[in-house]
DNA sequence: AAGTATTAAGACTATTATATCTTAATATAG
DNA sequence: CTATATTAAGATATAATAGTCTTAATACTT
């Protein structure tokens, strides 16, 4: 159970481009890459899955970079990480005693049943405006700290 | 957030100990790694880990094998997984939002500080006597399966 | 048209997790 | 004492993930 860094980092950029990008124009990656501590080469390749899945749309060339390809409340958490993790495993139990969810055996059984409901509809639900307007009212913005104690 | 296949080995390995060894007898690898599905050397290293732990007792030649080294209600699951997982993972958020679970950003974060409570609690409470006993009770028995379409 | 900034694409490398193989050590049985 | 069964240990192999580097394509600027 858990997101690849290549999900993690997609949502990231993700969500900062939606910070930004409120006027429509584009945003490098490399500008992206900075902010986040990510590196750019590797971000590049992550932003070009979202962009063929035509959550981006990049243009080359000087003023060039990314941008959202549709409007922010219009992108789930999970238009990202289904285009980036095609099979993610976010659902199995983290103890991946067999059968948990379906019989009796693991003693986390209903409290990760409870657990995987809400993260399946939170990430199917909850869109890139969503969390744009959180961190923004987040006066501990770890978005934009530049050094790297965050989760990973 | 995830548990190594070590450590969900591992923690098969010593329940499925716990059922088979009430009368202290030694029980080969070999016997468990046929049970289980678990390629067999792999399974070797993970169980001398956990005799090194002192979790396990192991005899070499014939009639040897491994055994509990302490009665199954004195040996948590914890005892299990922070044996072969020095540090294991399990509880970051399985976004990577930053900060989840201290911050507001992550739209998880009440959930999952919940959900890692009980988690917390519930491997460092649990016993493989308390385990064992729930599988004894479950017709369905998950871990006498040949096949293996068991989470992972 | 030339130069420059940028993403695209793909090859390459590094790291970690998972798995296998080989040999050594040890205990038992005959 | 010899043969055999078993774990111990360590070297090697494979696969997945993460990260880097190089070159190509493209778009803008002058």
């Amino acid at each position: 159970m858990h997101l690849s860094k290549s999900s993690i980092y997609g949502l990231r950029a993700s969500i900062l481009l939606t910070k930004m990008g409120g006027d429509k124009n584009y945003v490098t990656i490399r500008e992206l890459s900075d902010e986040l501590n990510i590196p750019f080469h590797f971000l590049t390749k992550i932003l070009q899955e979202l962009s063929k899945a035509e959550i981006l749309e990049s243009l080359r060339g000087p003023n060039g970079g990314v941008r959202l390809a549709k409007p922010p409340n219009r992108i789930t958490l999970k238009d990202i990480v289904t285009s980036i993790d095609v099979k993610y495993d976010i659902l199995n139990c983290p103890l991946g005693l067999p059968g948990c969810g379906e019989h009796s055996l693991c003693p986390l059984q209903q409290d990760w049943q409870n657990f995987k409901l809400k993260v399946e509809r939170m990430i199917s639900e909850v869109t890139l405006e969503d969390l744009s307007a959180r961190s923004k009212n987040n006066d501990n913005d770890m978005y934009h700290r530049t050094h790297n104690h965050l989760n990973a």
